[in-house]
DNA sequence: AGTTCATATTAGCAAAACCTAATAAAACCC
DNA sequence: GGGTTTTATTAGGTTTTGCTAATATGAACT
Protein backbone atom coordinates (compact mmCIF):
# COMPACT_ATOMS: atom_id res chain seq x y z
CA UNK A 1 0.00 0.00 0.00
CA UNK A 2 2.28 3.00 -1.24
CA UNK A 3 2.50 6.42 -0.64
CA UNK A 4 -0.26 8.24 -3.38
CA UNK A 5 1.79 10.41 -5.91
CA UNK A 6 1.54 13.60 -6.13
CA UNK A 7 -0.90 13.29 -9.51
CA UNK A 8 -3.40 10.93 -7.28
CA UNK A 9 -2.97 13.40 -4.57
CA UNK A 10 -4.37 16.38 -6.64
CA UNK A 11 -7.47 14.39 -8.33
CA UNK A 12 -8.09 13.48 -4.69
CA UNK A 13 -7.81 16.86 -3.68
CA UNK A 14 -9.86 18.20 -6.24
CA UNK A 15 -12.76 15.37 -5.64
CA UNK A 16 -12.92 16.62 -2.22
CA UNK A 17 -12.91 20.22 -3.33
CA UNK A 18 -15.72 19.59 -5.64
CA UNK A 19 -17.62 17.32 -3.15
CA UNK A 20 -17.71 20.39 -0.36
CA UNK A 21 -19.22 23.13 -2.85
CA UNK A 22 -21.66 20.16 -3.99
CA UNK A 23 -20.30 20.85 -7.50
CA UNK A 24 -21.17 18.36 -10.35
CA UNK A 25 -18.73 15.88 -10.27
CA UNK A 26 -17.91 14.38 -13.91
CA UNK A 27 -15.37 13.25 -15.72
CA UNK A 28 -15.53 16.30 -17.96
CA UNK A 29 -15.89 18.68 -15.10
CA UNK A 30 -13.05 17.06 -13.17
CA UNK A 31 -10.99 17.06 -16.52
CA UNK A 32 -11.37 20.85 -16.68
CA UNK A 33 -10.71 21.89 -13.23
CA UNK A 34 -7.32 19.90 -13.52
CA UNK A 35 -6.28 21.10 -16.89
CA UNK A 36 -6.34 17.90 -18.26
CA UNK A 37 -8.04 15.85 -20.65
CA UNK A 38 -11.16 13.62 -20.19
CA UNK A 39 -9.74 10.62 -21.14
CA UNK A 40 -7.07 11.15 -18.54
CA UNK A 41 -9.28 11.06 -15.59
CA UNK A 42 -11.17 8.28 -17.16
CA UNK A 43 -7.80 6.42 -16.64
CA UNK A 44 -6.94 7.87 -13.34
CA UNK A 45 -10.03 6.77 -11.85
CA UNK A 46 -9.34 3.51 -12.76
CA UNK A 47 -6.08 3.45 -10.96
CA UNK A 48 -7.06 5.48 -8.24
CA UNK A 49 -9.91 2.87 -7.19
CA UNK A 50 -7.93 0.18 -8.15
CA UNK A 51 -5.46 1.28 -5.03
CA UNK A 52 -9.11 1.91 -2.96
CA UNK A 53 -9.16 5.50 -2.96
CA UNK A 54 -12.58 6.20 -4.87
CA UNK A 55 -15.86 4.70 -5.62
CA UNK A 56 -16.44 4.51 -9.19
CA UNK A 57 -18.49 2.50 -11.42
CA UNK A 58 -18.08 3.03 -15.71
CA UNK A 59 -20.46 5.35 -16.36
CA UNK A 60 -21.25 5.79 -12.82
CA UNK A 61 -20.96 8.46 -10.03
CA UNK A 62 -17.60 8.58 -8.58
CA UNK A 63 -16.72 9.37 -5.31
CA UNK A 64 -14.01 9.34 -2.51
CA UNK A 65 -13.53 6.25 -0.04
CA UNK A 66 -13.06 7.16 3.67
CA UNK A 67 -9.09 6.26 2.83
CA UNK A 68 -9.12 8.67 0.05
CA UNK A 69 -10.70 11.39 1.74
CA UNK A 70 -8.32 10.57 4.59
CA UNK A 71 -5.73 11.93 2.44
CA UNK A 72 -7.70 14.70 0.84
CA UNK A 73 -8.46 16.04 4.05
CA UNK A 74 -4.35 15.71 5.01
CA UNK A 75 -3.78 17.69 1.63
CA UNK A 76 -6.06 20.40 2.86
CA UNK A 77 -4.57 20.77 5.88
CA UNK A 78 -0.95 20.79 4.61
CA UNK A 79 -2.27 23.62 2.22
CA UNK A 80 -3.79 26.02 4.66
CA UNK A 81 -1.10 25.47 7.07
CA UNK A 82 1.38 26.69 4.37
CA UNK A 83 -1.35 29.30 3.54
CA UNK A 84 -1.35 31.09 7.20
CA UNK A 85 2.58 30.67 6.92
CA UNK A 86 2.94 32.37 3.59
CA UNK A 87 0.49 34.84 4.86
CA UNK A 88 1.48 36.08 8.25
CA UNK A 89 5.29 34.77 8.39
CA UNK A 90 6.37 35.75 5.13
CA UNK A 91 3.83 38.81 4.53
CA UNK A 92 2.51 37.38 1.18
CA UNK A 93 -0.83 38.74 0.17
CA UNK A 94 -3.83 36.68 0.54
CA UNK A 95 -3.93 35.99 -3.32
CA UNK A 96 -0.31 34.79 -3.39
CA UNK A 97 -0.50 32.21 -1.42
CA UNK A 98 -2.90 29.66 -3.29
CA UNK A 99 -0.17 28.72 -5.81
CA UNK A 100 2.67 28.76 -3.71
CA UNK A 101 0.50 26.87 -1.05
CA UNK A 102 0.03 24.28 -4.15
CA UNK A 103 3.59 23.04 -4.11
CA UNK A 104 4.67 23.09 -0.51
CA UNK A 105 1.67 20.83 0.29
CA UNK A 106 3.07 17.92 -1.20
CA UNK A 107 6.26 18.19 0.76
CA UNK A 108 6.25 14.59 2.69
CA UNK A 109 6.78 15.05 6.32
CA UNK A 110 4.27 14.69 9.11
CA UNK A 111 6.95 16.32 11.59
CA UNK A 112 7.01 19.23 9.42
CA UNK A 113 3.57 19.97 9.03
CA UNK A 114 3.10 19.34 12.80
CA UNK A 115 5.75 21.71 13.78
CA UNK A 116 4.94 24.40 11.51
CA UNK A 117 1.43 24.04 13.16
CA UNK A 118 2.84 24.45 16.46
CA UNK A 119 4.79 27.81 15.36
CA UNK A 120 2.13 29.45 13.92
CA UNK A 121 -0.03 29.06 17.49
CA UNK A 122 -2.57 26.27 15.73
CA UNK A 123 -4.23 28.75 13.83
CA UNK A 124 -8.15 27.85 13.18
CA UNK A 125 -8.46 29.14 9.82
CA UNK A 126 -6.29 29.68 6.62
CA UNK A 127 -6.09 33.63 5.29
CA UNK A 128 -9.52 32.81 3.71
CA UNK A 129 -11.15 32.09 6.54
CA UNK A 130 -11.33 28.64 6.01
CA UNK A 131 -11.19 26.00 8.57
CA UNK A 132 -7.66 24.03 9.49
CA UNK A 133 -8.29 20.08 9.48
CA UNK A 134 -6.62 19.13 13.19
CA UNK A 135 -4.40 16.42 13.16
CA UNK A 136 -6.55 13.73 13.60
CA UNK A 137 -7.58 14.58 10.01
CA UNK A 138 -11.33 15.67 11.01
CA UNK A 139 -13.21 18.08 8.72
CA UNK A 140 -14.04 20.90 10.37
CA UNK A 141 -17.30 22.70 9.00
CA UNK A 142 -17.41 26.09 8.20
CA UNK A 143 -19.35 28.99 9.75
CA UNK A 144 -21.72 30.94 8.74
CA UNK A 145 -23.91 30.45 5.80
CA UNK A 146 -23.29 31.11 2.38
CA UNK A 147 -24.40 35.13 0.94
CA UNK A 148 -26.74 33.22 -1.21
CA UNK A 149 -28.75 32.16 1.84
CA UNK A 150 -29.32 35.84 3.32
CA UNK A 151 -32.24 37.54 3.20
CA UNK A 152 -32.45 41.25 1.93
CA UNK A 153 -31.94 44.09 4.69
CA UNK A 154 -30.07 41.81 6.70
CA UNK A 155 -26.92 43.14 8.22
CA UNK A 156 -24.05 40.33 8.23
CA UNK A 157 -19.93 39.96 8.45
CA UNK A 158 -17.82 38.24 6.22
CA UNK A 159 -16.03 35.18 7.50
CA UNK A 160 -14.66 32.90 4.72
CA UNK A 161 -14.24 32.62 1.54
CA UNK A 162 -14.30 28.81 0.13
CA UNK A 163 -11.99 29.22 -2.59
CA UNK A 164 -8.34 30.64 -2.69
CA UNK A 165 -7.85 30.56 -6.31
CA UNK A 166 -6.31 34.20 -6.96
CA UNK A 167 -8.69 34.93 -10.14
CA UNK A 168 -11.63 34.54 -7.05
CA UNK A 169 -9.31 36.61 -4.55
CA UNK A 170 -8.94 39.46 -7.01
CA UNK A 171 -12.21 39.95 -7.75
CA UNK A 172 -13.04 40.38 -4.22
CA UNK A 173 -9.75 43.11 -4.29
CA UNK A 174 -11.44 44.77 -6.93
CA UNK A 175 -14.64 45.19 -4.87
CA UNK A 176 -12.62 45.83 -2.06
CA UNK A 177 -14.24 42.90 0.09
CA UNK A 178 -11.83 41.43 2.37
CA UNK A 179 -12.35 38.70 5.01
CA UNK A 180 -14.38 40.59 8.76
CA UNK A 181 -15.64 43.37 6.56
CA UNK A 182 -19.36 44.50 7.23
CA UNK A 183 -21.83 43.64 4.58
CA UNK A 184 -25.84 44.71 3.86
CA UNK A 185 -27.79 42.84 2.03
CA UNK A 186 -29.78 45.10 -0.40
CA UNK A 187 -31.29 42.49 -2.19
CA UNK A 188 -30.92 40.20 -5.11
CA UNK A 189 -29.39 41.82 -8.91
CA UNK A 190 -29.63 41.81 -12.55
CA UNK A 191 -28.38 38.64 -13.44
CA UNK A 192 -30.84 35.81 -11.95
CA UNK A 193 -29.02 35.03 -8.56
CA UNK A 194 -26.74 38.30 -8.32
CA UNK A 195 -27.22 39.61 -4.88
CA UNK A 196 -26.41 43.41 -4.56
CA UNK A 197 -25.00 44.20 -1.28
CA UNK A 198 -23.03 47.63 0.48
CA UNK A 199 -20.09 47.93 2.52
CA UNK A 200 -18.02 50.77 3.86
CA UNK A 201 -20.85 53.11 1.91
CA UNK A 202 -19.45 50.73 -1.43
CA UNK A 203 -22.14 48.98 -3.77
CA UNK A 204 -21.24 46.23 -5.65
CA UNK A 205 -23.01 43.30 -7.29
CA UNK A 206 -21.63 39.91 -6.55
CA UNK A 207 -22.84 37.09 -9.07
CA UNK A 208 -24.42 33.81 -7.50
CA UNK A 209 -21.59 31.97 -8.29
CA UNK A 210 -19.15 34.15 -6.77
CA UNK A 211 -21.95 34.40 -3.51
CA UNK A 212 -21.77 30.97 -3.03
CA UNK A 213 -18.34 30.92 -1.78
CA UNK A 214 -18.82 33.60 0.68
CA UNK A 215 -19.93 32.44 3.89
CA UNK A 216 -21.02 35.17 6.49
CA UNK A 217 -22.81 35.64 10.22
CA UNK B 1 14.37 27.61 -22.88
CA UNK B 2 11.61 25.73 -20.65
CA UNK B 3 12.86 25.61 -16.71
CA UNK B 4 15.20 22.78 -15.24
CA UNK B 5 12.71 19.51 -14.52
CA UNK B 6 12.48 18.70 -10.99
CA UNK B 7 15.11 15.42 -11.85
CA UNK B 8 17.07 17.45 -14.19
CA UNK B 9 17.67 19.78 -11.40
CA UNK B 10 18.81 16.84 -9.30
CA UNK B 11 21.75 15.83 -11.58
CA UNK B 12 22.97 19.51 -11.83
CA UNK B 13 22.86 19.70 -8.30
CA UNK B 14 24.59 16.75 -7.87
CA UNK B 15 27.33 17.55 -9.92
CA UNK B 16 28.20 20.91 -8.40
CA UNK B 17 28.45 18.97 -5.20
CA UNK B 18 30.57 16.74 -6.78
CA UNK B 19 32.79 19.11 -8.22
CA UNK B 20 32.92 21.05 -4.94
CA UNK B 21 34.34 18.31 -2.89
CA UNK B 22 36.40 17.37 -5.52
CA UNK B 23 35.04 14.04 -6.03
CA UNK B 24 35.49 12.20 -9.25
CA UNK B 25 32.87 12.66 -11.23
CA UNK B 26 32.23 9.58 -13.57
CA UNK B 27 28.66 7.98 -14.99
CA UNK B 28 28.76 5.37 -12.33
CA UNK B 29 29.61 7.37 -9.06
CA UNK B 30 27.07 9.75 -10.63
CA UNK B 31 24.44 6.86 -11.16
CA UNK B 32 25.26 5.41 -7.65
CA UNK B 33 25.07 8.91 -5.85
CA UNK B 34 21.48 9.75 -7.01
CA UNK B 35 20.30 6.04 -6.82
CA UNK B 36 20.04 5.21 -10.15
CA UNK B 37 21.06 2.82 -13.03
CA UNK B 38 24.32 4.19 -15.10
CA UNK B 39 22.15 4.23 -17.87
CA UNK B 40 19.98 6.74 -17.35
CA UNK B 41 22.80 8.78 -16.17
CA UNK B 42 23.78 8.69 -20.03
CA UNK B 43 20.93 9.05 -20.75
CA UNK B 44 20.58 12.46 -19.26
CA UNK B 45 23.90 13.71 -19.08
CA UNK B 46 22.45 14.09 -23.12
CA UNK B 47 19.40 15.37 -22.65
CA UNK B 48 21.43 18.38 -20.29
CA UNK B 49 23.82 18.63 -22.66
CA UNK B 50 20.90 19.20 -25.64
CA UNK B 51 19.99 21.68 -23.16
CA UNK B 52 23.14 23.58 -22.60
CA UNK B 53 23.57 22.95 -18.88
CA UNK B 54 26.37 20.39 -19.27
CA UNK B 55 29.26 19.55 -21.20
CA UNK B 56 29.63 16.23 -22.19
CA UNK B 57 31.56 14.13 -24.79
CA UNK B 58 30.89 10.26 -25.07
CA UNK B 59 33.38 8.58 -23.15
CA UNK B 60 34.67 11.81 -21.94
CA UNK B 61 34.76 14.00 -19.04
CA UNK B 62 31.31 15.61 -17.51
CA UNK B 63 30.84 19.64 -16.43
CA UNK B 64 28.24 22.13 -15.62
CA UNK B 65 28.24 24.98 -17.92
CA UNK B 66 28.05 28.22 -16.35
CA UNK B 67 24.05 27.96 -17.17
CA UNK B 68 24.03 24.83 -15.41
CA UNK B 69 25.66 25.96 -12.80
CA UNK B 70 24.11 29.06 -12.08
CA UNK B 71 20.61 26.46 -11.32
CA UNK B 72 22.73 23.62 -9.24
CA UNK B 73 24.02 27.15 -7.11
CA UNK B 74 20.26 28.73 -7.16
CA UNK B 75 19.07 25.07 -5.62
CA UNK B 76 22.12 25.16 -3.16
CA UNK B 77 20.97 28.42 -2.01
CA UNK B 78 16.94 27.22 -1.59
CA UNK B 79 18.21 24.01 0.14
CA UNK B 80 20.45 25.78 2.82
CA UNK B 81 17.99 28.37 3.42
CA UNK B 82 14.99 25.66 4.23
CA UNK B 83 17.72 23.68 6.48
CA UNK B 84 17.77 26.86 8.56
CA UNK B 85 14.26 27.60 9.03
CA UNK B 86 13.54 23.84 9.69
CA UNK B 87 16.43 23.80 12.37
CA UNK B 88 16.14 27.26 13.55
CA UNK B 89 12.22 27.98 13.46
CA UNK B 90 11.23 24.52 13.12
CA UNK B 91 13.55 23.19 15.84
CA UNK B 92 14.89 20.33 13.74
CA UNK B 93 17.76 18.32 14.47
CA UNK B 94 20.53 19.08 12.01
CA UNK B 95 20.49 15.33 10.89
CA UNK B 96 16.59 15.24 9.92
CA UNK B 97 17.42 18.97 7.88
CA UNK B 98 18.04 17.55 4.98
CA UNK B 99 15.83 15.06 3.09
CA UNK B 100 13.18 17.68 4.10
CA UNK B 101 15.02 20.49 2.11
CA UNK B 102 15.42 18.12 -0.74
CA UNK B 103 12.16 18.50 -1.29
CA UNK B 104 11.47 21.95 -0.49
CA UNK B 105 14.57 23.59 -2.72
CA UNK B 106 12.56 22.33 -5.24
CA UNK B 107 9.40 25.03 -4.92
CA UNK B 108 9.56 27.60 -7.61
CA UNK B 109 9.06 30.93 -6.22
CA UNK B 110 11.53 33.52 -6.35
CA UNK B 111 9.55 35.72 -3.67
CA UNK B 112 9.40 32.96 -1.27
CA UNK B 113 13.00 32.12 -0.89
CA UNK B 114 14.08 35.71 -0.56
CA UNK B 115 11.46 36.71 1.76
CA UNK B 116 11.89 33.26 3.97
CA UNK B 117 15.72 34.62 3.94
CA UNK B 118 14.52 37.66 5.17
CA UNK B 119 12.58 36.36 7.81
CA UNK B 120 15.52 34.45 8.90
CA UNK B 121 17.64 37.71 9.69
CA UNK B 122 19.99 36.78 6.14
CA UNK B 123 21.79 33.91 7.83
CA UNK B 124 25.57 33.21 6.70
CA UNK B 125 25.54 29.92 6.84
CA UNK B 126 23.24 26.61 6.85
CA UNK B 127 23.08 24.06 10.18
CA UNK B 128 26.25 22.09 8.88
CA UNK B 129 28.46 25.53 8.74
CA UNK B 130 27.76 25.69 4.96
CA UNK B 131 27.78 28.84 3.38
CA UNK B 132 24.72 29.79 1.92
CA UNK B 133 24.57 31.53 -1.63
CA UNK B 134 23.53 35.17 -2.24
CA UNK B 135 20.64 36.39 -4.05
CA UNK B 136 22.93 37.03 -7.28
CA UNK B 137 23.95 33.11 -7.04
CA UNK B 138 27.87 34.17 -5.89
CA UNK B 139 29.05 30.71 -4.81
CA UNK B 140 30.59 31.79 -1.26
CA UNK B 141 34.11 30.26 -0.46
CA UNK B 142 34.13 28.06 2.89
CA UNK B 143 36.28 29.18 5.86
CA UNK B 144 38.79 27.47 6.98
CA UNK B 145 40.27 24.45 5.50
CA UNK B 146 39.54 20.71 5.70
CA UNK B 147 40.99 18.87 8.65
CA UNK B 148 42.94 16.54 6.10
CA UNK B 149 45.24 19.69 5.45
CA UNK B 150 46.16 20.25 9.13
CA UNK B 151 49.39 19.16 11.13
CA UNK B 152 49.77 17.33 14.19
CA UNK B 153 49.77 18.76 17.28
CA UNK B 154 47.31 22.31 15.92
CA UNK B 155 44.74 23.24 17.98
CA UNK B 156 41.14 24.24 15.66
CA UNK B 157 37.26 24.75 15.74
CA UNK B 158 34.96 22.89 13.28
CA UNK B 159 33.27 25.82 11.43
CA UNK B 160 31.50 23.32 8.74
CA UNK B 161 30.55 20.14 7.55
CA UNK B 162 30.29 20.15 4.27
CA UNK B 163 27.49 17.04 3.35
CA UNK B 164 24.40 17.00 5.23
CA UNK B 165 23.26 13.44 4.53
CA UNK B 166 21.88 12.22 7.43
CA UNK B 167 24.36 9.14 7.52
CA UNK B 168 27.47 11.62 7.29
CA UNK B 169 26.11 13.60 10.36
CA UNK B 170 25.15 10.38 12.68
CA UNK B 171 28.40 9.41 12.56
CA UNK B 172 29.38 12.92 14.01
CA UNK B 173 26.49 12.42 16.43
CA UNK B 174 27.74 9.46 17.26
CA UNK B 175 31.19 10.58 17.80
CA UNK B 176 29.89 13.92 20.16
CA UNK B 177 31.51 16.25 17.31
CA UNK B 178 28.92 19.31 16.86
CA UNK B 179 29.89 22.56 14.99
CA UNK B 180 32.42 25.33 16.83
CA UNK B 181 33.99 22.21 18.73
CA UNK B 182 37.19 22.74 19.42
CA UNK B 183 39.73 19.53 18.43
CA UNK B 184 43.22 18.91 19.13
CA UNK B 185 44.92 17.12 16.59
CA UNK B 186 46.98 14.15 17.86
CA UNK B 187 48.29 12.86 14.48
CA UNK B 188 48.09 10.42 11.36
CA UNK B 189 45.92 7.30 12.50
CA UNK B 190 45.49 3.47 11.76
CA UNK B 191 43.76 3.37 8.40
CA UNK B 192 46.28 5.19 6.02
CA UNK B 193 44.84 9.00 6.00
CA UNK B 194 42.88 8.90 9.02
CA UNK B 195 43.39 11.44 11.69
CA UNK B 196 43.02 10.92 15.45
CA UNK B 197 41.82 14.05 17.53
CA UNK B 198 40.76 14.91 20.60
CA UNK B 199 38.13 17.27 22.04
CA UNK B 200 36.24 17.90 25.42
CA UNK B 201 38.54 15.16 26.60
CA UNK B 202 37.41 12.40 24.22
CA UNK B 203 39.71 10.76 21.64
CA UNK B 204 38.23 9.80 18.14
CA UNK B 205 39.49 8.29 14.95
CA UNK B 206 38.35 10.33 11.96
CA UNK B 207 38.41 8.17 8.52
CA UNK B 208 40.23 10.20 5.63
CA UNK B 209 36.85 10.13 3.22
CA UNK B 210 34.68 12.28 6.33
CA UNK B 211 37.44 14.38 7.52
CA UNK B 212 38.01 15.91 3.71
CA UNK B 213 34.45 17.34 4.46
CA UNK B 214 35.16 18.65 8.01
CA UNK B 215 36.27 21.97 8.30
CA UNK B 216 38.62 24.26 10.41
CA UNK B 217 40.04 27.39 11.62
C1' DA C 1 51.42 -4.27 -28.08
C1' DG C 2 47.92 -7.39 -26.64
C1' DT C 3 44.95 -8.92 -23.08
C1' DT C 4 42.21 -7.97 -19.24
C1' DC C 5 39.31 -5.15 -16.42
C1' DA C 6 36.67 -1.26 -15.29
C1' DT C 7 33.70 2.06 -17.09
C1' DA C 8 30.31 3.90 -20.37
C1' DT C 9 27.02 3.37 -23.93
C1' DT C 10 23.43 1.27 -26.84
C1' DA C 11 19.27 -1.60 -27.33
C1' DG C 12 15.05 -2.64 -25.92
C1' DC C 13 11.44 -2.47 -22.55
C1' DA C 14 8.28 -0.55 -18.48
C1' DA C 15 5.49 2.64 -15.74
C1' DA C 16 3.24 7.16 -15.15
C1' DA C 17 0.76 10.73 -17.10
C1' DC C 18 -0.73 12.79 -20.72
C1' DC C 19 -2.78 13.49 -25.58
C1' DT C 20 -6.17 13.08 -30.05
C1' DA C 21 -9.53 10.61 -32.65
C1' DA C 22 -12.95 7.29 -32.68
C1' DT C 23 -16.74 4.75 -30.22
C1' DA C 24 -20.15 3.67 -26.72
C1' DA C 25 -23.52 4.82 -23.20
C1' DA C 26 -26.75 7.80 -20.96
C1' DA C 27 -29.67 11.76 -20.93
C1' DC C 28 -32.79 14.64 -23.09
C1' DC C 29 -36.68 15.83 -25.87
C1' DC C 30 -40.75 16.09 -28.57
C1' DG D 1 -39.97 5.62 -27.78
C1' DG D 2 -36.58 6.75 -31.34
C1' DG D 3 -33.29 10.30 -32.61
C1' DT D 4 -30.06 13.72 -31.09
C1' DT D 5 -26.87 15.59 -28.01
C1' DT D 6 -23.93 15.36 -24.18
C1' DT D 7 -20.84 12.75 -21.61
C1' DA D 8 -17.60 8.99 -20.87
C1' DT D 9 -14.69 5.41 -22.48
C1' DT D 10 -11.55 2.76 -25.47
C1' DA D 11 -7.76 2.63 -28.84
C1' DG D 12 -3.44 3.85 -29.91
C1' DG D 13 0.44 7.20 -29.35
C1' DT D 14 3.99 10.32 -26.93
C1' DT D 15 7.19 11.91 -23.31
C1' DT D 16 9.88 11.42 -19.23
C1' DT D 17 12.52 8.75 -16.47
C1' DG D 18 13.81 4.72 -15.14
C1' DC D 19 15.43 -0.45 -15.69
C1' DT D 20 18.34 -4.94 -17.37
C1' DA D 21 21.24 -7.22 -20.53
C1' DA D 22 24.41 -6.83 -24.08
C1' DT D 23 28.19 -4.22 -26.27
C1' DA D 24 31.75 -0.89 -26.98
C1' DT D 25 35.56 1.96 -25.31
C1' DG D 26 39.46 3.35 -22.70
C1' DA D 27 42.83 2.34 -19.05
C1' DA D 28 46.02 -0.60 -16.88
C1' DC D 29 49.39 -4.29 -16.78
C1' DT D 30 52.49 -7.51 -18.15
Amino acid sequence: MNRATRNEEDYLKMLLRLKMTDETIGTNHLAAKLNVAPPSVTSMLKKLKSRGLVNYKKYGNIGLTPLGERIAISLLRRHRIWEVFLHKTLGFDWNEVHEIAEQLEHVRSEKLINNLEEFLGFPKTDPHGDPIPTVDLLMPNYEGHPLTQSRTGQHCRLVSVTDDLPEIISQLDAMGIKLDIELDILGPGAPEGSIVVRHNGRVNMIREELAKKLYVV
